[in-house]
DNA sequence: TAAGAGATCCAAAGCGCTTTGGGAAACGAG
DNA sequence: CTCGTTTCCCAAAGCGCTTTGGATCTCTTA
């Protein structure tokens, strides 16, 4: 920058503020700075301008790993769509995969270090102490998904209406007769699990169906899980006669089970599902005319994307309080039919 | 950390020295240090401390952003390895992801830009201009996976024996007696999707059966790819006898085609897959007693891992050339048996 | 025409570290 | 005792930007 200054004839001051859009510059110097730099090739060092400015176009996402260094597939959808909004704003995306129990400090080291300008919150838990530290460290962040007092709290988050998803797809069941129903849910200390579980109960309670303790499942989001819950619950001796799964990957172990039990899907039992839209599991050309399982879809890619752009409109305006909602869609598919009892 | 060195008495220089562990200071005064900064709850400035060395302590990963915006899922599982590897070195993970032909110029700012003191070259293909771009760049890197002419150059890798591992299951397959095999491979302009193929054209040809081009599929490795691959090669004339897939993803919807077609495994059909542990996909103690797929496993987390450890030595000794390549694992499961042709 | 307002630009002071190039004290050898 | 070494520490000069606080010049307005 030094030598382009130089060149231009210029000080450092007017080619920085010429390039950074200051009004205190003409446009035609502007205009000059900016061919020159493109000229020469220029690209302002983002170390050098991060300690200057105090800023560092960086947005920290800490990935809670848990026991078994498991970490969420969804994940990959959602920081591509994540890492969307920061591009077109300049920002990149740090990541670190923390230990549960390291994660306070891992927030505390962050803040401290001047490492990212903001943070985004992920698998956010019913008690949920991140957001008070990162109010007391000062460290702007945004909340994927809502922790336990939502409605009191005023922090900036967004999240899928998940209680209305599993309402609708468990509607779906009740309005097509079916009472005995199962629910394979995420781990419901996170806060998206226990709404998905209250969607689910509050619409059994609507059609006066019973809940059953033994139709409800709960563990960490996998394939395996989705077939060994449906498994047990085809076993039982008064099995479900529909089953309503929190992820498509459950659902998918539970299409497995229900195959290699010899049980047909619809006839003999109904299946629905919460999808978040995982490219892996999508069609080429996204369409997925295929489409067998009925779902309540929201696509985790475009939440990334809609958060990221928060976060960035969230920046520039720490003030603010942003909370948005999204509203999945039901898609009947043909996994769900009458109840036959 | 002025005020650190103030309060020690000391200049900023023996501040520094001593917390980055220079010989030249005294294990008393370096202790003394040490106690003051763990007092004073002292973190340095990672971006003054970028600026000043010259180095960032940040490793960049550019994940190439397929068409319909599809992410590898198992960039998932691989990061979280990596970042494992990077935080027990203090090293942090700056993610982009970005569309294929905006590549080059990524990496060209980021070397510029002095944004990462090296990257990590993902998804390489058999023809690969990101080598040769890194090093006309100076950026250091290792590639996950190898690219084109892989013997002849001389640059720094982890990858997998995809060769061996296909030769493996498809063996496996041959000697059950096995000789109408199909193969459905990921996109063939990757290296490891190549190797594969080669792996399985071997072994093919080791025991005298013919490669049948209907018999090869390929596209990017999605569940319903998986399905819809297998579901044609059912309803072929001549059906295989045995399907080897290139991954789990791609096999789950050979399942699920096959039952619905109500084609049997392995009576009918003996399935085989190429496994990378993706932890999604695993029961939750890792062991999986349910295993039902014949595999040939390598788990992606550990590559990760590894890969991102070969890195830190890499930056430390950057004129080494590191090349290491992964042994998978055959494990024998339930979907494969004797040929009844 | 003088004075205030605007528009442009600049010199220089940092941002919070690392590193260079000594300097002073302590130690050993001759 | 003197001189060369070694050990330990320091002052000050950056790293490559941003930003403060004017300075200069042109344009209005009374």
């Amino acid at each position: 920058m030094k030598s382009l200054s130089q060149q231009l004839g210029l000080s450092q001051t007017t080619v920085s503020r010429a390039l950074n859009g200051f009004p205190e510059v003409s446009e035609r110097t502007r205009r000059r700075v900016q061919e020159a730099a493109q000229a020469a090739n220029y690209r302002p060092s983002a170390i050098a301008s991060s300690l200057a400015a105090g800023r560092t176009r960086v947005i920290g996402h800490i990935i809670p790993m848990a026991q078994h260094r498991m970490i969420n597939p969804h994940f990959s959808d959602f920081l591509s769509g994540a890492s969307e909004a920061y591009a077109a704003a300049g920002y990149d995306m740090l990541l670190r995969a923390v230990p549960l129990d390291e994660e306070e400090q891992v927030y505390r080291d962050l803040a401290r270090q001047h490492r990212v300008d903001a943070v985004v919150v992920h698998g956010p838990k019913l008690d949920e102490p991140r957001i008070a530290l990162l109010e007391e460290l000062g460290l702007p962040f945004i909340v994927h998904g809502r922790c336990g007092e939502a409605e009191r709290k005023n922090y900036s988050y967004l999240d899928v209406d998940n209680v209305g998803a599993m309402q609708t797809a468990t509607r779906h069941l009740t309005n097509l007769g079916h009472r005995r129903i199962a629910l394979v849910n995420g781990l419901e200390d996170m806060r998206f699990a226990a709404d998905r579980r209250q969607g689910f109960a509050s619409a059994m309670d609507d059609a006066g169906a019973a809940l059953e303790a033994n139709y409800m499942r709960s563990a960490d989001m996998t394939e395996p899980f989705g077939y060994s819950a449906t498994h047990d619950l085809l076993a039982l001796d008064e099995p479900p006669t529909a089953i309503v799964y929190a992820s498509m990957l459950m659902a998918m172990g539970g299409l497995r089970a229900a195959s290699q039990a010899g049980v047909k899907v619809p006839d003999d039992i109904s299946l629905v599902t919460y999808d978040d839209a995982l490219s892996f599991l999508e069609d080429e050309d996204g369409t997925g005319d295929e489409r067998f399982l009925t779902v309540v879809r929201s696509s985790i890619h475009e939440a990334g994307e809609m958060l990221g752009t928060m976060l960035m409109e969230k920046i520039t305006h720490p003030d603010r309080t942003l909370q948005h909602i999204m509203e999945p869609q039901f898609i009947a598919g043909a996994s769900t039919a009458e109840s036959s009892q």
